[in-house]
DNA sequence: AGCAATTATTTGTGATCACAAATTCCGATC
DNA sequence: GATCGGAATTTGTGATCACAAATAATTGCT
């Protein structure tokens, strides 16, 4: 309808997009007003599809809307934070377990060369990379199952864990905490096909993986704050991995 | 800023309360086009709210978006509920056991009344009137805990399910399953404060409700399908109860 | 009558505009 | 120098418009 070209989505669609992935990379500073405007001139287009990509954002909990209207990056606290790793464990151990009828030995191969890009990630020091490969093994898993319930309900539970990401997995923090993942374990109890293991294996990194770092003290002022409004949005369409 | 008066909240979010409450209600049938302008003359407002509210309930998964930009109420499969109950489970399970610690003999009481409000609903034979008090019976319990970040999951799942009710707890349905609900175990649990068995009576209380309609003949076509775009729209902004 | 092609209508998309509220900026005052 | 008050700017909201794609209606043909 108001597509220049036949195959090309909507505005909106590739504004969404971007701005869902610029959060999921962490580019996003807790706190931060987002205007519409600002991002509407930052990919010079008009104020309409920026605003309904907001608002769906915002729909999914990975943005927050004032009482004036304003959208910004939702800050972190501690009950929150709780919270959401409760319902991570809670969703993604029963999505796991879901998976468990459904995968193939080629799944799981996919899994243990993800595994390794995550390791090269870490010694790397390479952040973004990190979140991306993580990301990817654990979303790959969850996949498997079907499931178009519960991957939008994970995929929310992310959007609103990811801006703070941002504060803890820096510098010391990556190789600190994250060389300790279950990943391993879950990869064992998928090639026997344990469910129950499994769906420990999965609580268990999440609990480790981020649990841990509710310690931290991660409510600190932001570093790198200062800059443009667009916390480096890029407009690439391509999924990655 | 674009409202009239200062308390006055947005259209948008106007537009956006009484489409999620028709959806609740059970108003909304599957499969039926909802088309944004269609909705605006309805309501007598122009598009752009109208607009945002359905891709804020697109977002939450209560509508579905075709490839073409069309707007339609989803229609329910048995692997989809079978899913959505998996979901309703878990989501609520750990909702109910994280409000067990704030529980107060006031809200036992209050659920006690509502319950009996439930009971009084099925006896008159109210359909829209059950639907009410059972999902205030259960929101209630949710929101004890605090949870900003379950609720929301929670109601994303429930406005999944809603418009699949429809079809099923019309008529006698209505007496025959929901009689059988365990808020009468949930209500003991609370009682005694005994998080794990108040778990139980959660999961009990969604299988034998909602999974029981699983093996039901409900994907026949709906009876009262012709009629306006609008299924009944209620501006109203109240909450009830 | 049944079906395909064409026309007419409907519908979503995105841009632009007007308006009011909210925020920011700046200077006056204590 | 800090604080308060008012002007200037920014920002969200909602309406309207133009456009193209999708759907519906109609015509023409077999």
């Amino acid at each position: 309808m108001g597509s220049s070209r036949p195959g090309t989505q909507s505005l909106q669609s590739r504004t969404y997009r971007a701005l869902r992935r610029s959060i999921l990379d962490g580019d996003f500073v807790p706190g931060r007003a987002v205007t519409i405007r600002g991002i509407a001139e930052d990919l010079g287009i008009s104020p309409t599809p920026v605003r309904e990509a907001l608002r769906r954002l915002v729909a999914e909990r990975a943005l927050t809307l004032s009482a004036t209207g304003r959208v910004s990056v939702p800050v972190m606290t501690r009950e929150k934070l709780a919270e959401l790793v409760n319902a991570r464990i809670c969703l993604e151990r029963q999505a796991a377990i879901d998976a468990v009828p459904w995968i193939t030995d080629r799944v799981v191969t996919r899994l243990v060369r993800l595994n390794r890009a995550i390791d090269r990630a870490i010694e790397a020091g390479d952040h973004r990379r990190y979140l991306v490969t993580h990301r990817d093994f654990h979303f790959t898993l969850y996949r498997v199952g079907g499931g178009e319930v519960f991957l939008p309900l994970i995929e929310s539970v992310w959007l609103q864990i990811s801006p703070f990401l941002r504060y803890t997995l820096s510098g010391e923090h990556l190789s600190r905490y994250s060389t300790s993942d279950r990943h391993v374990e879950i990869i064992e109890a998928l090639e026997r096909r344990d469910a129950t293991a499994l769906g420990f294996a999965v609580e268990a990194d999440i609990r480790h993986g981020i649990g841990a770092l509710i310690e931290s003290d991660w409510n600190r002022p932001d570093d790198a704050a200062a800059g443009a409004n667009t916390a480096g949005i890029r407009t690439a369409d391509r999924e990655s991995g």
